[in-house]
DNA sequence: CTGCGTGATGACAGCATCTGTTGTCATTGA
DNA sequence: TCAATGACAACAGATGCTGTCATCACGCAG
């Protein structure tokens, strides 16, 4: 019989958010935390840099993503590579209910968002260097991702809301959204 | 003559500024800025919620960029309007090199990068709230904002490099680069 | 069986950020 | 003149995070 319980970390994972969804994320401790998992204080900070870390700790995401844009084929244009490989992106977001009270819990405070925001922007990078790998010179890779993120960004949210439909789909309909509104006035029919 | 110094804000600002460039910003402490400043830590936080915010403290950027939205001809699309308040904004980064100096202790530090981002999405959430304000439907908004400040970064990117082209010539630049980047591939001359 | 190394954890001390509260002194205005 | 207010200091405390060393179980060598 083992000393410790095992998957230590992951207690830790499951036992914040349930103490940041009951109690709200300042409100516990980091102490509170590592005591549910069974665990030390000194103990949690083994497994995490910081306490906001807690809910980012894998991010399977970005190497997702820089996997499809590499494999993507090279005759794609940068654009066509980077929303292909988006649109494959709910393979990643499994336990569709953890991700959501994660979103949720996320969402409430601003200390994790800020969090949020830097793990997005970290994918941007890795995806821009990924562009720049095709050939692409850096400021435009930059660019593209960036359009590339406001599509996923408008097709995820709309994924959030209709299950129902494909992320791969959303993405293509956003893609053409965007055409739309940057296109010139449609010529009304007269 | 007054007991106390005056514009005790601008002086933490500037102490501030100068200690994080010649020492780093993780390696000053809160109580070192006050005292160059003449003043004790707990007064710092009588002016800034945190050591962070110090460097952030006020937003006209944000209340530019949405007074020009609401002070658009409702003619104008969305895109248009977004596009040319942010052709403005050279107007809000006046004392360059502070811009510059600023800028460059923001990108070595992780913390600071952090809350450069929310100040960001503050940014973003409020000129969707603008357009939403002219009728746009919330998500579709919020999607027209994110492209607007894609292009925006292609060009305040451009600007930082070439001084010399105006910052609206060159949002108009990027906006035209977002065509030929999602257009399908020009028909090539056979 | 005994001793030893290794890896995970606990125990403890310490610094920094940030907050609540209270006291002190000048300025203001009736 | 005096009460209210504003600007600040002084002090105490919670929490985040780090460094260091001791401890305990396990496996392995002898």
């Amino acid at each position: 019989m083992p000393r410790w319980e095992s998957d230590a970390q992951g207690r830790l994972e499951r036992a914040a958010l349930e103490l940041f969804e009951t109690q709200g994320y300042e409100r516990t401790s980091v102490a509170q935390i590592a005591r549910t998992a069974g665990l030390t204080e000194r103990s949690f900070y083994r497994y995490f840099p910081d306490k906001r870390e807690v809910l980012f700790a894998d991010n399977e995401l970005e190497a997702h993503l820089v996997a499809q844009v590499e494999a993507a084929d090279r005759s794609l244009r940068p654009i066509e590579a980077l929303l292909t490989a988006l649109g494959t992106a709910d393979a990643i977001f499994r336990p569709r209910d953890f991700l959501l009270r994660r979103t949720k819990v996320i969402a409430a405070n601003p200390a994790l968002a800020e969090r949020d925001l830097i793990k997005l922007a970290d994918i941007a990078d890795a995806l821009a260097r990924a562009l720049e790998r095709r050939g692409v010179e850096p400021g435009k890779a930059r660019f593209i991702v960036d359009v590339a993120i406001a599509i996923s960004r408008r097709a995820t949210s709309r994924w959030l809301t209709e299950p129902d439909a494909t992320l791969s789909e959303l993405v293509a309909q956003a893609a053409a959204e965007l055409c739309e509104v940057v296109a010139p006035p449609a010529p009304s029919v007269r």
